[in-house]
Parts: C-alpha cells; structure tokens; sequence
DNA sequence: AAAATATATCGTAATATTGCAATATAATTA
DNA sequence: TAATTATATTGCAATATTACGATATATTTT
C-alpha cells in the first residue's frame, strides 16, 4: 500500500484520526452506545446485546482500549469496560470547534 | 474478508460508522481543517497546501464527497469545494450527546 | 484438581485502503 | 484548433481490516 504519510500532518490531525478510525465501525459505536447506556459493561453483556461472535467482540473491544477510548479494569474473572471520557472529550471539542467556526462565518459557499 | 455485517446495527450506528470513517485520515482532516479556514477551496489550493499528489487528493476529495460532508460546485475549470453543514452537524450532536450522557453519569466506573 | 466462566490470541480468507505512476476527461485560453 | 489548466480515473503493489474457527489463558466455582 501506501502506508500514511503522518509526517505531513499535524499531532491533532494524525491523533484525532487514530480516535476516529476506533470509532469509524456500527459495531464499536454499538458497544460505546451499550456502555453508555448501562455505564459499565464487561465483554459478555456485549456478546449478547450484539451480534457477533465473543472473539470479534474482544477485538472490537481491543481496538477501543489502544486507541484510548475505553478503560478496562480486572473484576474477578471479568474485565470492567468503561468509557474514558477524557478522550471522548478531545473528539467532542474538535466538532464543537468545527461547528463554531461554521456559525460564524460570514460568507456562505455552494 | 469478514465483510461489516450493517444488519445488526441501527441506522444511526451504520450511518455515522460512514462519516467518521471519510473523516478518519489525516489528510481528510486537513483538506477539511483547510476547507474551513478558507471557506471554500479547489483541489489544486489543496494539492499546494498538503504533501500528496493531485491524484490522492482528488481520492480523498472524492472519499469526503460520497460520504456528503463536501459539496463540489463547477465554476469554470475548476471545482470549488466547501462543507456541507447538515451532515457535520449530525457528527457533531452525536458526540454532544455522548457528551451530555457523561455529564449526567450518577455512577463513576474505573 | 476438575469443571465452568470470561476473555484474549492465532491463523486464515476475503476484502478494503493508501499512495504512486500513467492516463483520461473537461473547461479555458492563446 | 492547439496548448494550458484543473480534476478524475485506472492499474498496481503494499498494507490493513473484518470476521471466522480453533485454541489459549485466567479466574472462579465445585
């Protein structure tokens, strides 16, 4: 391929994409949307609330933790999935930033 | 591959998981973060602003476009290319809402 | 210790993405 | 019409992602 050429960007723009690209798959929001809504959920509540194989949940889950998204703590035999809202945050204050710079525009185009 | 199974997800999860992924490189963040400083914008500003051929540029374009956060106007020779508000304002109110869910969170996790 | 429960990893096949080079299309200008 | 300018498409090679099945690890329960 062509590996991306994150030298060319900025540290916001290479970061936010990594948090994006977690979150850019219907199954990784459903899981976002499931601890959202119950707090805090270990891997098995989400193998039954959607629906994929525990493995592939593992991996989705996986995926959400190195990106930063979720935060897992050891509870006995399960692992407790929790949203880090810190992170969550950086991606709210980008499109909230964004939204602010379109309100005050002055000019409009197309 | 396993290909995405959208069946098993809402219509806002398989909708969103489209646009955050159009929004999830680098160089899609730049051509938009430059969109947004200028207005609106062509290619070739593009081409000049960021370190990849006009080719790639013209995929990303193309990429952001089907996803409908760009709109692509002819005028002349050129295509001028601006935001398409609605469709970022639907990005934005999702993590504004995920936002408010944190906020409103009685219970503290991990 | 054995069984049960919970999660993670590995190997694989199908597909998708990224960037490049070359080329094609489309409108404008000389 | 020919040259120029602006953008898009195609073919390609190197990765990356997704989901599956099988298996491994780790904790708890019996």
């Amino acid at each position: 391929m062509g590996i991306t050429k994150t030298e060319f960007y900025t540290d916001e723009q290479n970061e936010l994409a990594i948090l994006l690209k977690a979150l850019a798959h219907p199954a990784r929001l459903a899981i976002i949307d499931h601890i959202l809504k119950v707090n805090s959920c270990i891997c098995n509540d989400l193998v039954n609330e959607i629906q994929l194989a525990q493995p592939i949940i593992s991996q989705h889950l996986k995926e959400l933790k190195n990106a930063g998204l979720i935060k897992g703590n050891v509870e006995g035999a399960s692992i407790c999935y929790c949203i880090d809202e810190k992170v969550l945050q950086k991606v709210k204050n980008y499109f909230y930033g964004i939204s602010t710079d379109l309100e005050n525009r002055t000019k409009q185009c197309c």
